[in-house]
DNA sequence: CGGACAAGTTTGCCAC
DNA sequence: GTGGCAAACTTGTCCG
């Protein structure tokens, strides 16, 4: 018997252990993606220090994310509620 | 002599019941704020079971506390971006 | 007739009527919420006016919060790990 | 003539290489983010499958992640409150 | 559909 | 007074 005397197959300090691996596995990960994020933020300071326009990045990035007839729907919608209240704003 | 005897003139505990009475008023008002967030939340709750588009009011809401002139800017930059690299979206 | 003379069902002017309600109910709580954001400025401005550090007061309340928070978040994960062990065990 | 002919200086070019550049640095990024995200995923569903209640492992990641994060909040109230001292008392 | 998590926007602070 | 920096809050997305 090379384990914990008195215990027939160790259930509770193999969870426990388990648990530990999931948990420092998961907290691995997260950090690298924090890096990334940290990169993509980076990417931005550099655009905005070149005299760009970070929102207007952003907003392009964000929007060649969906699909482009999504977006023309979405846009839809508002304009209808915009027109319903007589008020203008794309375009 | 009412108060803590020893003391000239107590400034240490009044400094301490005077932090005391901004912390709880600020407090009471973030607590009323909260209430009043909340409402906005219902109002949007109401909206959407009614079967109005939530994302589209609220994008109403935020355009119009803006300066229109300003909405239109930062279309203007955006549709800029988008041109730039041979992209579409509003209209 | 109880309703505007001359159009049939009215539907489009209901929305556009039931939209603009809808913003305005938002918009004006918005602006209490502001007022009540305005409130908390003041009194920090007063604090700071009778000398007391206004970053650190806010680190309190903020910490405050927190705390707050924190029993509740005990209670919630108390709750999830009973819930998860009645499912391994008692289910 | 080392660029596009027919263009003085062809700043507006320039820009939008520049833009669409940003653009594509800021997705690739967000692709590998992507890809970090799924196998933070993956975890969590291999622990499912082996038993394991989802739901707690992802809250004693985040309480692990608070606690991390309360001691440098700890260390930034103390210096906070040292410096609204320091500033009242010795300056 | 409701709550947890992540992103983006806004706001307040600080240095210049 | 302004402009960059950091943090809080709000909003949007995704999973259960």
């Amino acid at each position: 018997m090379t384990d914990t005397p008195g215990e027939g197959h160790n259930s509770k300090n193999d969870a426990g252990l388990k648990i530990k691996a999931y948990v420092e596995r998961v907290e691995r990960l997260a950090e690298e993606r924090q890096v990334t994020t940290d990169d993509i933020k980076d990417v931005y300071a550099e655009a905005k220090s070149n005299g760009f326009d970070v929102k207007a990045l952003r907003r392009l990035v964000a929007q060649r994310k969906k699909d482009a007839d999504k977006v023309k729907e979405e846009n839809a919608i508002f304009e209808t509620y915009a027109h319903a209240i007589g008020q203008e704003y794309l375009a």
